[in-house]
RNA sequence: GCGCUUGUAGCUCAAUUGGACAGAGCAUCUGACUACGGAUCAGAAGGUUCGGGGUUCGAAUCCCUGCAAGCGCGCCA
């Protein structure tokens, strides 16, 4: 409809010997009804060129567009300084319900603007000497859900996990676990949890179970197996720091994902850092900077030229006594993500066509919190000068998270251990509230979440609100089922009997999703959707407030187009909750 | 000091990226159909969009400036 409304109008403007510039005429959705479904200001941005006053411009476009034999186009009129205002007949939106159900939950809302171009999106990543703190819930929300807005645009996506396994924070974490293991003091920049501790205990239990001897533990600690994997880990490192490391990382990341999985986020893949290591990559890349004369020496330093690609100074790759800096793998990480082959290794989530127009990942996204946007310039430096185009690496930074308790602001202390887990969160109010709160505001903006005001607040948690119209709809369905109507009315309904104020509220709102759809992923704004799922419910809950559907009184032909009403509503909050990765339920 | 982000109702946040009278939820007050699920619906009240300039038909949005907050500025990650 869209299409064809902009195509009238820029045929009416050429009709009227206008010469507009099409880049600033917009055909919008205007806030208030009264302003019609669609409205243009083109009569106003094209004044001046024509030399006519807006208004009068506007009269005579009005007068074009009325001309026009349009479809559903019901009468035009010119309001304000000059906008074109396009009222629609009801027809239209019984079209747009009849497509949402012929449709359905896969196929409603769905954009080719991604036209199998490849993404990656990387989230998340926190490193795994602990459990997930409040920052890792927000990203992993986001990016999930980002994640499924790529996938409904078309987009063939990856998404990825990078597990920092190497590296002094990591050897730091095994002395801590070792620490507490022999119950000696950890170390003062060491990791003092209490959940070190915990895990010490498991460690220890673990080996015990496993029918190792006391004496033999601190043996079994020197695996020397372990040190190939740990190419980071200076020389001179205690073996049993390595082996508690090795076992902690994987006791982290155990409890890393179940808690997001239980938020309903998964990764396609979770790329350690050790096995990138391992491959060669790091030599590989540094290889080709310096190849391509990007590096050079300074005190016995290996810097990158990244200022001569924006970033505020060069970077150290490899230090002067001889080992990389954390830098090096990242470039080598990140490249490697730009790679098809890889790309196609990973994708799980079947075979989609891709265009296969380009000879590397179309778009390489990293979802970053705050306090590593500093980090951003060098990345994309590096990429470019491995030779990926400047617009298809993208950093999202996201402000950061704090979490309330008791009336107080927790902050987050690796050293006094007081850390809030997302997991804490979870307990204490559920999986779906916790999304649905993380993706309720946007990326931009800091977020506090009061986790007692959550937990009071639960039963009047806007993702109840939400989720019940799901479940009143199929309830609905169920009760229609059981009186002999036909649960899911066929496409042939006559929907001409919906033009009632409540009726056509609903209708307008589940018109509006594929564009909210689109406009979130260009965004890069999941809460968009958010904002829009909680419209549809409030549309649909007045709807059922005052449109009864299955009562005796109401006559089948009013019945059977409000079915389908009902369930092109059930699908639009389908697709919308699917999105924000939250459940749909059939009962509550 | 420099850079990034933010500042909107008492509170938590939206606002179709420059559109028309800035909207929701919570909290407060007042109401509703014997209810196909009341976890609902309707109404009231609540605003100098941090301050000050500017750009134009039109600004919460863009520019300049001041104030305030968070984060960053290492051969740490």
């Amino acid at each position: 409809m869209e299409a064809v409304l902009a195509g009238a109008i820029s045929a009416a403007l050429t009709r009227l010997g206008v010469g507009a510039d099409p880049s600033r005429i917009g055909l919008e959705r205007p806030a208030r009804t009264d302003h019609g479904d669609w409205s243009t200001n083109a009569a106003l941005v094209s004044a001046k060129g024509a030399g006519l006053p807006p208004r009068e411009l506007a009269q005579q476009l009005a007068a074009e567009l009325d001309g026009a034999g349009l479809p559903h186009l019901e009468r035009t009129e010119v309001a304000g300084p000059g906008f074109v205002n396009l009222h629609m007949a009801p027809s239209w939106l019984h079209e747009v319900l009849a497509e949402v159900v012929r449709e359905g939950v896969d196929g409603y809302a769905c954009s080719d603007i991604g036209s199998g171009q490849t993404v990656n999106l990387e989230f998340v990543s926190a490193n795994p000497t602990g459990p997930l703190h409040a920052g890792g819930g927000r990203w992993g929300a986001f990016g999930d859900s980002l994640a499924r807005l790529f996938r409904r645009c078309g987009y063939a996506t990856v998404t990825e996990y990078y597990v920092n396994d190497l590296g002094a924070q990591v050897l730091l974490f095994g002395q801590s676990l070792v620490a507490r293991m022999a119950g000696e003091p950890v170390p003062d920049d060491g990791y003092h949890g209490e959940y070190v501790a915990d895990w010490a205990d498991e460690l220890v239990a673990e080996m015990r179970a496993a029918g190792t001897a006391d004496a033999d533990i601190s043996q079994l600690l020197e695996d020397a197996a372990l040190e190939a994997r740990h190419a980071r880990i200076p020389v001179g490192t205690p073996p049993e720091a390595r082996f508690a490391a090795r076992w902690g990382i994987e006791r982290a990341l155990r409890d890393v994902r179940e808690t997001l999985e239980s938020m309903n986020v998964s990764f396609g893949h979770w790329q350690h850092e050790s096995e990138l290591a391992a491959s060669g990559a790091m030599d590989d890349v540094f290889g080709r900077l310096r190849a391509d004369n990007k590096i050079r020496s300074e005190a016995d330093a290996e810097w990158l030229r990244t200022s001569e690609y924006g970033d505020d100074k060069d970077r150290v790759l490899y230090r002067s006594n001889g080992e990389p800096t954390y830098f090096l793998p990242d470039i080598a990480y990140h490249d490697a993500k730009f790679s098809l082959e890889r790309f196609h290794q990973l994708q799980h989530h079947g075979a989609t066509v891709h265009s296969a127009t380009s000879s590397e990942v179309d778009l390489v996204i990293d979802v970053l919190g705050a306090d590593h946007h500093g980090y951003v310039p060098r990345i994309a430096a590096a990429m470019q000068m491995l030779g990926h185009p400047a617009e298809s690496y993208e950093a999202i930074v996201g402000q950061n998270v704090t979490l309330m308790r008791d009336g107080k602001v927790i902050e987050l202390s690796k050293r006094t251990g007081t850390m809030v887990e997302v997991r804490e969160l979870i307990d204490a109010v559920s999986p779906d509230v916790a999304r649905f709160a993380f993706l309720l505001q946007s990326i931009d903006s800091r977020q506090t979440i009061d986790i007692d005001l959550l937990s009071a607040q639960a039963a009047e948690n806007p993702v109840f609100y939400v989720q019940y119209a799901h479940a009143r709809i199929a309830s609905v369905a169920r009760r229609a089922e059981a009186d002999g109507v036909a649960p899911r009315p066929p496409a042939g309904t006559d929907l001409s009997p919906l033009t009632g104020d409540r009726e056509l509220a609903l209708l307008r709102a589940l018109e509006v999703l594929p564009s909210v759809v689109e406009i979130a992923l260009r965004e890069r704004a999941p809460h968009k959707v958010t904002t829009w799922v909680r419209d549809l419910a409030a549309a649909f809950h007045g709807f059922y407030h005052d449109c009864p559907i299955l009562h005796s009184e109401v006559p089948p032909e009013v019945r059977d187009a409000r079915l389908c009403l009902t369930e092109g509503t059930r699908i639009g909050l389908a697709i919308g909750l699917d999105l924000l990765g939250v459940d749909a339920p059939e009962a509550m």
